[in-house]
Parts: C-alpha cells; sequence; structure tokens
DNA sequence: GAGCACTGC
C-alpha cells in the first residue's frame, strides 16, 4: 500500500536537494501542507539539515503543516524524541527470516576465510544465488579471480555450475547491469559487491550472504583539514541490512566472518551519520544564507550534532573565501555563493571568474570537479592513457584544474563522442555527468553573468596563454587550501591556521621549472591521507594573488566568527548553564567520533598486521 | 610514485 501511495505521489516529489534549494527562497516553505523524508535511515548530509530546518519549521506552522519521515531502520523513538513525542507508525516488513551463523574469531584474512566460506556453500547448499560484500575495487577483483580458480578446482560433476561476477560503483554500466539477469538453469551466481548491493542495487536471487564485516568511509578530520579513507567496522544497521539481502524471495543464510560478541559489543549501533564525518562549510553556508532570525549555527538543533571542532572549521574556511564577514555575518558573496549547487570554494571561484571574465572556463573546471572522482578508468594497468591524456594538456603543466579543463574541451572538439572517452581512457558515465553539471551551472548562473557561459575552447586559450585568470580565480576560490613550498624541496606545508606537512599527489600533472621546482604557492582541491598526506588537484599560483588571504588569517579570530551578534559572549560557561540543551550536544567532541573510528581502524589494521 | 567506498543539483 504505502508503495501505490508513494508512487501516486511521484509527481510531487522532491528531492532533499532541490527542498533545500526551495528553502532558500522560502523558508517557511508554504506551498506544501505535507512534507514526506524519504529514506531517513540513509542520514544523508541533507537530510539530517532537513530534520533540523523541520523541527524549527514545525514550530511556526504547527497548525498546517505534517511531516512524515519514513525510514527502513532510523531508531523511531530517537527521532520521536527529536521531534517532542510525535507518534511513531510501523509497518511490518515482508521479507523472509534469515538465519545468522557467526565465526569463532575474527578472519586475519577475510578475503580468504570469504573465499573458503563461499566454496563451502556452493559444495553443500541447496540451489540459490551468493551475495558475498568486500570493501573495495581491489579485493572484489582479488576475490573474483580466487573465486573461479577455486570452483575450477572442484571435482568435476561434484556440483552445479556456477558464475561469478563483481559488483561495484566504478564498473562500467554494461557490466553492472550483468547481475540483473538471472541464473542460468542449473547454475549458481556469486556476486562479489560493495556497499552498492547493501542499499543502492537490489540483486534477486541471493540466498546466501557473506559478510566480512568491513566496510570503506570516508571521513574528514576538522582539526587537520584532511580527508581519509578508511576500512572500518560496519554498524550493527548495516550488518542486519546485509543479511536482510539473503531473504528477499525466501528464507537465506548469512555467514558473518565475526564472532557474536563482537557485533553485539564492538560494532557501533548505527554507521556515523554523514554530518559527522564530512567539511561543513558547504552546509553552514547554506543554513547562514536562509537568514532565520533566530538562527545561530552553533546552537543549531542537529539529530546528531556534529563537533563545535568542525563547525568552527567551516566558519574558518568561509571566512577565508570571503563568504562570511569577520564577525561571521554572511556576505554579499556568500548569498550568490549559497544559491549554487557546489562546494563553497568552486562557488567562490566561479563567482570571482566571472568578474575577471574567464567564466566559460570556470564553469567547465567547477563541473568536472564534481565527477572528477569517477572520471579516470582503473582497468588498463598500462600507461596508455594517462600518455594520451597528457597529449591534451599540451604540456601547459599549471595544474590539475588546467588538465581538466584541457581534457573536457577536447572532448568538445570531438562532439562528445563517448569513443573518444574509451580512447583516452576516461569513464564515459563521469564526463556524461560533467556535461549535464555543466549545463546546469551555467543556466543558474546565467542571471549574474557578465560573460558568455558556452564552452568558447579555442577563444579562452587565446585571450589568455597561460591561463592566469583562470588560475586567479581558483585561488580566490581555494584561499582556505594554499600550500607553500619548503625552500629545498618539493615538499609543501599548507597555509592557514593549522599546518601540515602535504605532498604533491603522484597524479598531479603540476610540472616545476627548469631546476625542477614545483610553485612557490599552489591551491588544492582536497587533502587525503592514505599512505602520506597528499594535496589532489593542485594548481600553481602567484605570489601577489596569495597576499590578501594571507592578511586575512591575520585578522581570523575565531571567538567573533563565531559568534554574531553575541560575540563577545565565552561559549564554554554558556553551555555549562544549560545543561542537557541541543547547545551541550553540539559540543560533543569531535575526539569522540575521531577516537570510535580510529579504534575501528586500528582493530583492523592490527588483525591485517598479523596475517 | 600512488591507486577512491557511495551519490549526483
Amino acid at each position: 500500500m504505502l508503495f501505490g501511495l508513494k508512487t501516486e505521489l511521484q509527481k510531487r516529489l522532491r528531492s532533499n536537494g532541490v527542498l533545500l534549494r526551495e528553502s532558500l527562497s522560502n523558508p517557511e516553505l508554504k506551498q506544501y501542507s505535507v512534507i514526506i523524508l524519504d529514506e531517513a535511515h540513509e542520514r544523508s548530509l541533507n537530510t539530517d539539515i532537513l530534520l533540523g530546518l523541520m523541527k524549527r519549521l514545525i514550530k511556526h506552522r504547527a497548525s498546517d503543516l505534517k511531516v512524515l519521515i519514513t525510514s527502513a531502520t532510523l531508531d523511531g523513538l530517537k527521532v520521536s524524541n527529536f521531534f517532542s513525542g510525535c507518534p511513531v507508525l510501523n509497518i511490518p516488513g515482508t521479507i523472509f527470516p534469515v538465519e545468522k551463523f557467526y565465526s569463532t574469531d575474527r578472519p586475519t584474512n577475510y578475503i580468504e576465510s570469504s573465499l573458503r566460506t563461499a566454496i563451502d556453500i556452493h559444495v553443500k547448499e541447496a540451489p540459490g544465488d551468493v551475495l558475498i560484500f568486500m570493501t573495495g575495487k581491489d579485493d572484489i577483483d582479488k576475490m573474483v579471480s580466487k573465486l573461479e580458480e577455486r570452483i575450477q578446482n572442484l571435482e568435476e560433476g561434484s556440483c552445479m555450475d556456477a558464475l561469478v561476477l563483481p559488483l561495484h560503483g566504478s564498473l562500467p554500466p554494461e557490466q553492472q547491469v550483468r547481475v540483473f539477469s538471472p541464473a542460468p538453469p542449473n547454475c549458481r551466481r556469486f556476486i562479489v559487491a560493495t556497499n552498492v548491493a547493501e542499499t543502492s542495487l537490489t540483486v534477486d536471487g541471493v540466498v546466501f550472504v557473506v559478510d566480512c564485516g568491513y566496510v570503506k568511509q570516508r571521513q574528514y578530520n576538522p582539526s587537520t583539514g584532511m580527508y581519509s579513507l578508511d576500512v572500518v567496522e560496519i554498524s550493527r544497521v548495516q550488518a542486519d541490512q546485509r543479511a536482510g539481502r539473503a531473504g528477499r524471495t525466501r528464507p537465506g543464510k548469512c555467514y558473518r566472518l565475526y564472532p557474536s560478541s563482537i557485533y553485539q559489543k564492538e560494532f557501533l549501533e548505527a554507521t556515523i551519520p554523514e554530518i559527522q564525518r564530512t567539511s561543513l562549510a558547504g552546509s553552514v553556508l547554506y543554513l547562514k544564507s536562509l537568514n532565520l532570525p533566530d538562527i545561530d549555527i552553533l546552537k543549531f538543533d542537529f539529530l546528531d550534532p556534529p563537533s563545535r571542532e568542525s563547525l568552527e572549521d567551516a566558519l574558518r574556511q568561509l571566512y577565508l573565501i570571503d563568504a562570511i564577514d569577520e564577525s561571521g555575518q554572511i556576505t554579499d558573496v556568500g548569498r550568490l555563493m549559497a544559491e549554487l549547487p557546489l562546494d563553497p570554494s568552486l562557488s567562490r571561484t566561479l563567482i570571482e571568474a566571472n568578474e575577471l571574465g574567464c567564466l566559460s572556463q570556470a564553469l567547465t573546471v567547477a563541473a568536472v570537479l564534481s565527477a572528477e572522482i569517477t572520471l579516470r578508468q582503473t582497468r588498463n594497468k598500462d600507461m596508455e592513457g594517462k600518455r594520451k591524456r597528457q597529449e591534451l594538456s599540451d604540456g601547459s603543466g599549471w595544474g590539475d584544474h588546467v588538465q581538466l579543463l584541457q581534457i573536457f574541451e577536447s572532448w568538445d572538439q570531438a562532439d562528445y563522442d563517448p569513443r573518444w572517452c574509451s580512447e583516452h581512457d576516461l569513464q564515459v558515465r563521469g564526463m556524461k555527468f560533467s556535461k549535464d553539471v555543466r549545463n546546469q551551472l551555467s543556466q543558474i548562473i546565467q542571471k549574474i553573468a557578465k560573460g558568455p557561459t558556452d564552452l568558447q575552447a579555442r577563444r579562452g586559450r587565446k585571450s589568455d596563454p597561460d591561463y592566469r585568470k583562470l588560475r586567479r580565480a581558483l585561488c580566490v576560490g581555494y584561499g582556505n587550501q594554499l600550500a607553500e613550498r619548503m625552500i629545498h624541496h618539493n615538499g609543501y606545508h599548507t597555509v592557514g591556521y593549522r599546518t601540515q606537512l602535504v605532498q604533491v599527489h603522484p597524479s598531479s600533472v603540476l610540472e616545476g621549472d627548469e631546476y625542477g621546482k614545483l610553485p612557490v604557492y599552489v591551491v588544492y582541491h582536497e587533502l587525503i591521507n592514505t599512505t602520506r598526506p597528499f594535496m589532489r588537484n593542485v594548481c600553481g599560483v602567484e605570489q601577489t594573488w596569495v597576499k590578501p588571504i594571507l592578511k586575512k588569517l591575520e585578522k581570523l579570530n575565531i571567538n567573533k566568527l563565531s559568534g554574531g551578534s553575541s560575540a563577545l559572549i565565552d561559549y564554554e560557561p554558556l553551555e555549562e548553564k544549560q545543561p542537557g540543551s541541543p547547545t551541550k550536544a553540539a559540543a560533543a567532541k569531535q575526539s569522540d567520533v575521531d577516537s570510535k573510528i580510529q579504534a575501528a581502524r586500528e582493530r583492523y589494521l592490527a588483525r591485517k598486521g598479523k596475517k
């Protein structure tokens, strides 16, 4: 019945992102009498912000607004408490029972252990497909080839045929859809997958699930400004979600490669919501731009508040790129930025590019960067594609932003031919996504655009051969992500309120001068800590452009920034006076989240080290 | 000399 209802409503459904945009121009959302927050259990950044806004809105529109929150797993009581005891309706699910088996110990090598379990199922169990959860592409590839090998070695005729299929996000679509065609007769399918199979994709025919108990997760550390991609333990909710995948068509079995004591005591109840794992610059800017009279970012009522540290980090970043002034008030530039559905740094770059007369190029860079991660093919080990891509950048060496621009312009010259992408080892999907984003951005920015927004590849280059305008715009937009080279070598340190030693990522196309020295100043798109802290997507900038940023850094005062109208109030005592208030909760230490993640990571590394 | 899970306005 619910499904029917949803279909009926489909015409009126807006995505969370769109509702947030609508809030900008119409904060009371008067045109709606019912708002449905769907899939709230996924706890995306947008969902969490909307939950906070809805709570606020209900107070203002108590008589004429209904809010319905649907969730597959979200703890109803917690949400009910958040919304001052609103009613909870339970709709019983229809999935079949899934029997769970635990291993007695944590395996030292979960690939090997999954492999043995999978073979065991194949030999002993009744027909039915097997879904195996792994953490990433590398593990999946390894698992697929080993599994195929072991199955080959089984005695002929001892069991049914087998088909092993990988499934992960960077797989080309034509390979992804293979999992949707049912198994041939007398054949068992093994689907080796990442998280995609947990919620996003449903694979029919699965009766057995093998769960390694880990997941790859991206997190942001506000005290260093760095992201890391870690293998961490899953949560109980995730474990149950994975198990549930075995019971969609008939009763199933789930093999958990961890003891039940670990499930009970070590796993977190739920996955740490995105709002506590990501940089909040964009969200804070959004909330500031709503212009709600009584809004104070540090006291905003979140279901799970982000740390104080993370909010302050966002304020500092926004200040450095002119989105808020030194007392934390949103600026005119900030208002414009909030209208663009982009990272604040990219929005700022676009606005500056518009002033400098290189908007068209900046639009391309912003669009391509939004999809950059999925751009590169990882299929080919050889360097052919990389070499070909480098030819496209005709050796400008100014950095990765310029290269991405040139790649897109070349694709444009090739009339957006998908074959061109494959020839240059680029993912068609990512390139198409860039193209869509670019179109959307051009439309939004049309009303303030001072120059052409359509792609004008040749002309742009001719009028500015060194991309100075574009790089200057990037320098303003990424004023919060600036690094200075060491005197004697090509290492860098970040410039800002916290300093980190970092290096240019080896995949960068940034070039040195005749002595091999890289530019003295660069801006970067992100810091990612893998084997070492790396700057990814780097652009060389000039010293004179950097001066205004350094000046702002001198003036930066977090007490003023976070204060708004109550700039002089010291926060710590204020929180103590209001125990149990959201403010208190908002002060939840980032270190709590960090230490949870860190502990989970260490446990994983310790086990990995043992093998 | 590294190697990124998931989405998607």
